[in-house]
DNA sequence: CAGCATCCACATTGATACTG
DNA sequence: CAGTATCAATGTGGATGCTG
């Protein structure tokens, strides 16, 4: 833990959020059906391997993703939120709206400059 | 920009959040008093020099962070949230919240945990 | 199918010294 | 005071090949 509470707040929660491709995996899991490995990779098409898995473990690690093993050749697993990971809904949330203003707005301002060009 | 939108949504929220130290910056100046460099480094005591300018310019370049420099000596340049830069306060304060309570939540396990060991 | 292991490239941050 | 410049360390992600 560092000196700065504060810091430490954000960094929990960046912690739990940040890596290129968590804030995508969380958004399908949220939709509440699990999802199998492939059926992942499949939903995010530019992921490897290794980083789905290693986004999926950190992820489980912080109880935020359940991962439920079948058992059975081929093997199947199955990943899920948890109720726990249920909370980070409204950050996600917020984060994704914020997201797309932040598109919109910077295309507006595109728009803008290529208008004035012409003037 | 890349095929699958709601990554790019993320995306380009998180690129305006993340950053070692950008969180807390933007913290202290949605406080709307504007700061200077030095006070700012004083409130983040373990920044460096260079990554406070850098996280600053970046800030400054997406118009989250204004910059108001006063042609005097010694210099005085003062940076302060910008309109735009307030519509990240949602999103930091959901952030936050998350953040205090993923830390009591640990910490709650931990405890847990070294009482069953004394049982 | 659902991984793990290894090696490599690049991006981010830090340390340190110097300046108008 | 408010930086810049340079160099070094670390961290994060990607490519590829192999496996129960």
């Amino acid at each position: 833990m560092q000196k700065n509470p504060v810091q430490c707040q954000f960094v929990a929660a960046l912690d739990s959020i940040v890596g290129k491709w968590k804030p995508i995996i969380l958004y399908h899991l949220l939709q509440g059906k699990p999802l199998r490995f492939n059926e992942l990779r499949r939903l995010l098409p530019d992921i490897t391997q290794r980083m789905l898995t290693l986004h999926l473990r950190e992820l489980e690690e912080e109880e935020i993703v359940k991962r439920v093993i079948y058992p059975q050749i081929p093997p199947k697993v199955e990943y899920s939120i948890t109720e726990y990971g249920m909370s980070l809904s409204p950050v996600l949330e917020t984060l994704h709206q914020w997201g797309v203003a932040h598109i919109e707005r910077k295309q507006l301002i595109k728009q803008k400059n290529e208008q004035t060009k012409t003037d």
